[in-house]
RNA sequence: CGGGAUGUAGCCUAGUGGCUAAGGCGCCUGCUUUGGGAGCAGGAGACCGAAGGUUCGAGUCCUUCUAUCCCGACCA
């Protein structure tokens, strides 16, 4: 591709809107366009590397068997009525209706569909294991778009669905898909880590994301320090010992008049212990039934362990006036003893560890002092619900303890079970002619943000610097001075001898000067710059600078083509 | 959805209630220049987010709407 006729445009000025690096980046380069918040159009230097991206993922993923499809990016609400979504996905689904006032949804995911399309074909456990997947345009009606590609509203997914005939060929397809990832993630050179993750509204009980590790992430990971385990931060767990309670401090409860102290900080500096011998009493909505979550005052509740552990599609802090009838008190007097309303009580497991705690008293401006856990009231759920911290003991090997890292969900593959299958009715003849409901496992791998996270992983101060793997192109050709005959022509020969190589090259034939070339070619990235000018010419060389070290060689011309297929072998 | 902020040319910004809305980047023309975002000269490009209102007079003040961004809860 020659500059003067691509269709882009670079800029100097960082747009207000954009604050992180891939966001700002790609808008310099002109990659992307935002025609709608959350929303882009991808400029051909984009879509090169989306296309890539694909490319590398259709590979993988075809050689393990999987088999492309295209899903509809309308999808009718018959079906998600029939899994039982369309009540409750909530307003990150994008409903609207058609001119005879039926309820069509766009698609943010697509569990529905391709389980209707299996349960069309399957009829015979002689189909299976059965994997398809598409790449195809997204759409979640996010609350918060940001960070341009990073969390769009329309976005571009790669996603996979399995169907096996039992559980355990179904734990197989997700092994396979797993390593389909690590080869998907290596073969674009990102550092990543598959990590244990949750589950969330999808369900199921068995998920890994694959999250590529970038200081600006979004998500905390934990990862021990000398074995494999890896987990998000809501799923990690501290594999730290209990303490065991002593008992003999136990004394009489005690109602103590707090007014107005509402806050854990509040209420431990009045009545002047630490937040630890709090406890905390968080009433939340769990599928809209009111619960009662104990943690100690210096701890976070999980809210997706709770959920998790629960079993719930839901779970939000309840409003003042829930958290009133529950209770009897004003917002910040809520505690285990006494509740008004019988609710589920759920507490961290960590509550055990002492005794002597304060409380809420369930009255305005009351609180309940020596309280002992084991003794003064009886939680229906005691479970791990809060948060693992970085330096805790390793759950797994007891040995290592826990680092943190951030990092970018750019995969997630989940176990779903019978989720979405028995629902919907999806079923097989088994060898001995019974019926039987085909077991899923769904996969997905966001490829524009794969895009974004590659970005954010790498690049500097002039711009991006792509894997090789990735790049909208792997080479550009700078011409220095175009009026000369020799660096012009030689310029354009090695261009198309690189060409009929099969390299993906760029010739900047742009009339502007070197140093205008220079910068551009490092905003946008490319992994190696072949820098034509007379005084290397006239000794029969050319200059490469590789993009992610900044380092320059002379190469002989004659050896051009050569020398850049194997250097590209190590970017 | 709660909290905060902002809408002036393709992009970044300036603009005390007062004349024809200013500058930089980018764009077009000409000359010059060609190894790290060149110089000179000329030129095009804006109903100042929208609608109301206050005022002799509104980019500027008020109201409503709308869009965008940032901080929180969801997700690839």
């Amino acid at each position: 591709m020659k500059a003067s006729k691509f269709f882009f445009k670079t800029y100097k000025e960082v747009p207000k809107e954009a604050q992180t690096p891939s966001h700002i980046l790609m808008h310099r380069a002109g990659m992307i366009q935002k025609l709608a918040s959350g929303i882009y159009n991808y400029l051909p230097l984009a879509l090169r590397a989306l296309k890539k991206i694909e490319n590398i993922i259709r590979e993988e993923l075809d050689k393990r068997g999987c088999q492309e499809v295209l899903m509809p990016a309308v999808q009718p609400a018959e079906l998600w009525e029939e899994s039982g979504r369309w009540k409750y996905y909530g307003p990150e689904l994008l409903r609207f209706k058609d001119r005879k006032n039926s309820d069509y949804c766009l698609g943010p995911t697509h569990e529905e569909v391709v389980t209707d399309m299996a349960r069309k074909i399957l009829t015979s456990y002689k189909q299976l294991p059965l994997n398809i997947y598409q790449i195809q345009t997204k759409f979640r009606d996010e609350i918060r778009p940001r960070f341009g590609l990073m969390r769009g509203r329309e976005f571009i997914m790669k996603d996979a669905y399995s169907f096996d005939i039992s559980e355990e060929d179904a734990k197989e397809s997700y092994k396979l898909m797993y390593e389909a990832y690590n080869a998907v993630f290596t073969r674009m050179n990102l550092k990543f880590k598959p990590v244990d993750a949750a589950t969330g509204a999808i369900g199921g009980d068995m998920s890994h994301e694959f999250q590529v590790l970038a200081e600006t992430g979004e998500d905390e990971i934990l990862s021990c320090s000398k074995c494999s385990y890896c987990a998000n931060i809501e799923k990690a767990v501290s594999g730290n010992e209990l303490k065991k309670a002593d008992l003999s401090k136990r004394k009489e409860l005690a109602e103590v008049s707090t007014p107005g102290k509402k806050t854990i900080d509040e209420v431990s500096g009045f009545l002047k212990i630490e937040p630890a011998m709090l406890i905390k009493t968080i009433i939340y909505l769990v599928d809209d039934n009111p619960v009662a979550v104990l943690v100690r005052g210096n701890e976070e509740a999980n809210e997706a362990k709770i959920q998790a552990f629960l079993g719930a599609n839901a779970i939000t802090p309840a409003d003042d006036n829930t958290v009133k009838s529950v209770t009897g008190a004003e917002v910040g007097f809520a505690g285990p003893i006494g509740l008004k309303q019988k609710i589920t009580i759920i507490a961290d497991r960590q509550i055990y560890e002492d005794t002597g705690y304060a409380c809420g008293a369930n009255k305005t401006d009351y609180h309940i002092t020596r309280v002992d856990p084991e003794r003064d009231f009886t939680p229906a759920h005691v479970a791990d619900i809060t948060f693992a911290k970085e330096g805790d003991r390793c759950p797994n090997c007891k040995d290592g303890v826990l680092e943190k890292y951030r990092g970018i969900e750019v995969g997630q593959v989940f176990y779903l079970g019978k989720k979405y299958s028995a629902p919907m009715n999806c079923t097989f003849l088994d060898s001995t002619g019974k019926e039987q409901v085909a077991v899923m496992g769904c996969y997905g791998i966001g490829v524009s943000r794969t895009m974004a996270s590659a970005i954010e992983q790498n690049h500097d101060d002039n711009g991006i610097i792509w894997p090789a793997a990735i790049a909208p192109f792997e080479a550009a050709v700078i011409p220095i001075q175009l009026n000369d005959e020799a660096v012009f022509g030689t310029a354009e020969k090695i261009y198309k001898n690189l060409i009929t190589a099969g390299v993906d090259v760029f010739l900047d034939d742009r009339n502007e000067r070197a140093g205008f070339k220079f910068n551009d070619a490092d905003l946008i990235g490319f992994p190696l710059q072949i820098i034509c000018g007379s005084r290397s010419i006239e000794k029969g060389k050319v200059e490469v600078k590789i993009r992610k070290t900044g380092e320059k060689k002379e190469i002989d011309i004659e050896n051009i083509t050569e020398t850049i297929k194997d250097l590209l072998l190590t970017l």
